[in-house]
DNA sequence: TAAACAATTAAGTAATTGCTTAATCGTTAT
DNA sequence: ATAACGATTAAGCAATTACTTAATTGTTTA
């Protein structure tokens, strides 16, 4: 007793894999398919972008209404603006003082309306 | 001098906004259409979870071969499962002392889909 | 029923994230 | 030029999140 007589665990409390190791092995080189996608995903999951893509989805507006119309302060929503300019998300032109934010891609939209479609069916 | 003549700001440092109004206020009601709809997104902004998602799209797995294959603990990968079955975006059945994931909704391999569309366009 | 093992839950910690205030940049108008 | 104002950037703080280890639950098998 007190004696641990047979160590099966490859590392630290991990199980014994059921899956055949070439198996295994195929799986951890599919999953690469998806690396670094979530990047978008992380940015469409704070509610804050997710609306301010779908205000620009409807028209485009300068920093200063969307500030407004989210009830925010001018420099968070300058934050938001510059993650999603920076994954291409919106693009903007200067016009004068203001800078005006538009959509700048066409799955963005598709992807919000999988979301609904998801929360639509009740679950 | 020292003595601010006008105070056009409604709250803290927001600027006066260019929208009329009465459109102001109806963008504020658009916006409420994807209010907690990131929810979804928040959990795809993980790239485990987006990895898990995608295995399982392929087939069903243990939550075993899962942290085998993801090089991950147990209960990492538990953890991550609990959250995409709150979400009811996987399903799970027990067969004995193992319980078996799947994927259970049709949106989910949609948007990861156009989320790489976004980056096979070079963005 | 007791041992073995897959899976979950709990509690605590380290890293990330989103906001705030303050300072700075860029353009327009006086 | 300088003042005014929209927008951005910087620094610091509070809240969230993902992991770790340890303990527990549930099912099978001896």
């Amino acid at each position: 007793m007190g004696n641990i007589s047979k160590d099966t665990h490859c590392n630290q409390d991990l199980c014994d894999s059921f899956c055949p190791s070439d198996q295994v092995e195929c799986l951890k080189d599919k999953v690469l398919e998806v690396a670094g996608l979530s990047e978008i995903f992380k940015v469409l999951g704070d509610e804050t972008r997710t609306k301010i893509l779908y205000l620009l989805a409807h028209r485009k507006l300068c920093v200063c209404d969307i500030a407004v119309i989210m009830e925010m302060s001018l420099p968070a929503v300058s934050h938001h603006l510059r993650l999603l300019k920076a994954l291409r998300l919106v693009k903007y032109a200067r016009d004068g003082k203001m800078v005006y934010y538009s959509l700048d891609d066409e799955h963005i939209m598709n992807m919000i309306r999988e979301a609904q479609e998801h929360f639509a069916e009740g679950r």
